[in-house]
RNA sequence: GUCUCCGUGGCGCAGUGGAAAGCGCGUCGGGUUGCGGACCCGAAGGGCGCAGGUUCGAAUCCUGCCGGAGACACCA
């Protein structure tokens, strides 16, 4: 991989074992991106220590630099290497170093970066919604994330299964399925308004479920029919699941998620192993009764009166919840499909209920060195006001309506511009949705995933600073220089020279592409990978600014000029798909 | 009471233990009708909630406090 901190590690080890001995091989170089240089290895000052120690006299981090510097070999990689403040080692890049390895980028339709050797089965568990209610903000953030993280994995090499873990079970489908029938099966299946709007189909339920006891009790037997397996009980509520599929699918094409009814296990799909792995856990003495409910106590949680906390793992009634739930799924993913990591993008609200139920998986020995669980804890969404996002009325807010209101305002400002070409409406309109989709996407993956953040449409939909819609716009603008030069992308080959400073600069950017990608899927983090492509995208204006393409001054400089295009440009589409940001050709 | 997350320029956010803390919006001042100005350049503006500690070096690690959000037994 053409990663200049790789090279500069590789190049000052050998610098260390030459100069200290064999045993300073391995020692980490620290380089670092630098403001005076293009990196810095800041290794000297730590080495203070050890060296100390080793040769009997105190000794200074500058000579210590000093020394590592004498044997470095500069080779093709370094041009200068210059020794500054208490012992910090700057070093600048050759400018063909550079130039070759951005040439590598180009070539590679992976952009040079490796599929890991050391490939994992990763599950992913986003997005989740549940049966019979609509989605809402809170799911756009789990959908988004868990999709990137996804995309992220499996373009690095993991064989990934993505797991949409929707709400398809339990006491709510009672009466849920007897207020389909209360409104008549046919009807309530074709009417727009009933099963189609599910937040006011899923209130009219928990209504009469509230007010109507003779209706209560209904619903309670049914859900008993339903947990039994009754046939006519399993087909109604197939009823209900089915509308709901076709609900999500039409969220999931509209946000472009790659989620597939193939991708959902429901809570349903664990029904069977509830009782297996309850039976595991009292087998394995971890489970115990209190108050009536079988519990297991892991060590370290305590309640409000600093009680042990139980994770309660069949209720009283016998029935089972959703801590028997996810464990009987951690059961299953361990056992049956032999992951090696999971990954739950579920809300922060959450992470008690994770930290507990990981922990009892730990004790019963589903979970440890070779299998991990992590929780992506999703920050909640806040309104513009810095609380929970809420509609004035102070209900949920549904995701569609946000999305519209997206769309919308990118609409408004893509109108608002004096365009290049004349778009007919249809044009306008698939491109204003991308715009909308992709704004929404990019402001939220842009901010760390476990931090709040204030969905503003207002600054997302901005057509400058860090926002979506600037990406795709430089994306376009490139794409314009290939149009107008008459030229194929994808016949731009350089090769790439290094002249100008902005060339230099974005050509080094170029470079970072694999690492960043890499730790983004490494730590569950695509905001590293959308602060990047940011970057790059700043790196390519500014190169634009100051270095014609089609008018160079020479046919060498042109076709660098052009190589250094097609190569941004595919780091950028490739980089925003791995986000799944939607990117138009023309806007 | 326990636990999680968060406190960084007016606002919104980045920041692998390394030099003078960055970016976007906004503000002020410039450039440019260009290979798409939906752009670029420059300026003002904070010393990272507070107090200790570890370290050659802390916004980053540790401890304690303050402030905000949230979770904490049979809902998911």
């Amino acid at each position: 991989m053409p990663d200049p901190q790789l090279a500069l590690t590789a190049r000052v080890r050998e610098a260390l074992a030459a100069a200290f001995g064999p045993s300073y091989a391995g020692t980490d170089p620290v380089i670092r991106p630098s403001q005076f240089a293009d990196l810095q290895a800041n290794v000297a000052m730590s080495l203070v220590k050890p060296l100390t120690a080793e040769r009997g006299e105190k000794q200074n981090p500058r000579n210590i630099a000093n020394e590592i510097v004498a044997k470095l070999d500069k080779g093709d990689l370094i041009d200068k290497v210059e020794v500054s403040g208490p012992g910090f080692i700057n070093l600048t890049l050759r400018d063909d170093w550079i130039a070759g390895q951005a040439q590598q980028v180009l070539a590679d339709p992976r952009l040079a970066v490796p599929k890991t050797d050391a490939p994992q089965r990763v599950i992913v568990e986003y997005s989740s919604p549940n049966v019979a209610k609509e989605m809402h903000v809170g799911h756009l953030r789990t959908t988004i994330v868990g999709d990137a993280i996804a995309r992220i994995l499996g373009f690095l090499g993991h064989e990934v299964i993505k797991d949409n873990h929707v709400g398809d079970w339990g006491t709510p489908f009672g009466m849920l399925i007897e207020h389909l029938l209360d409104l008549g099966e046919e009807k309530a299946a074709d009417d727009d308004s009933s099963v189609s709007d599910l937040t006011a189909f899923y209130q009219a339920a928990r209504q009469k479920f509230d007010g109507d006891e003779e209706f209560a009790g209904r619903a309670r037997k049914r859900v008993v029919l339903l947990q039994a397996g009754d046939p006519e009980t399993l087909r109604l509520w197939q009823v209900l699941v089915d509308v709901s599929k076709r609900y999500f699918n039409t969220v999931y094409e509209r946000l472009g998620v790659t989620l597939t009814d193939d991708d959902i296990k429901g809570e349903s799909f664990y029904n069977d192993l509830l009782a297996p792995t309850v039976q595991e856990l009292e087998d394995k003495g971890i489970a115990v009764v209190s108050d009536g409910a079988l519990c297991a106590f892991p060590p370290g949680f305590t309640g409000r009166e600093g009680e042990p906390l139980p994770v309660i793992i069949r209720k009283s009634d016998g029935g089972y919840n959703y801590s028997s739930s996810d464990l009987a799924t951690i059961r299953y993913r361990v056992d049956t499909e032999h992951v090696h990591r999971m990954i739950y993008v579920v809300g922060a609200p959450q992470a008690l209920h994770f930290q507990m139920v990981f922990a009892v998986s730990r004790m019963a020995g589903w979970l440890g060195d070779d299998v991990k669980a992590e929780h992506a804890q999703i920050g909640n969404v806040l309104g513009t006001d810095g609380k929970i996002l809420r509609t004035r009325a102070g209900g949920t807010v549904k995701l569609s309506e946000l999305l519209d209101e997206a769309v919308e305002r990118a609409g408004e400002r893509f109108d608002a511009i004096e365009h290049q070409e004349d778009f007919d409406a249809a044009t306008r309109d698939e491109i204003v949705e991308k715009v909308g989709i992709g704004a929404v996407k990019y402001a939220d993956l842009s901010v760390a995933l476990d931090s709040e953040y204030i969905f503003d449409i207002d600054r997302m939909t901005l057509f400058n600073g860090k926002t979506g819609p600037y990406l795709q716009y430089a994306t376009v603008r490139i794409r314009s220089i290939f149009r107008k030069g008459g030229i194929d992308p994808e016949k731009a080959t350089g090769p790439i020279t290094i002249g100008h400073e902005a060339e230099r600069a974005l050509a080094l950017r170029l470079l970072d592409f694999g690492s960043v990608v890499e730790q983004s899927g490494e730590l569950s983090e695509p905001h590293r990978l959308a602060g990047y492509l940011f970057e790059l995208a700043q790196a390519y204006t500014s190169f634009f600014e100051n270095c014609p393409v089609l008018k160079a001054p020479d046919e060498e400089t042109k076709a660098s000029r052009l190589a250094l295009c097609a190569a941004t440009l595919t780091t950028l589409t490739t980089g925003l798909d791995l986000l799944g940001i939607p990117v138009p050709e023309r806007m």
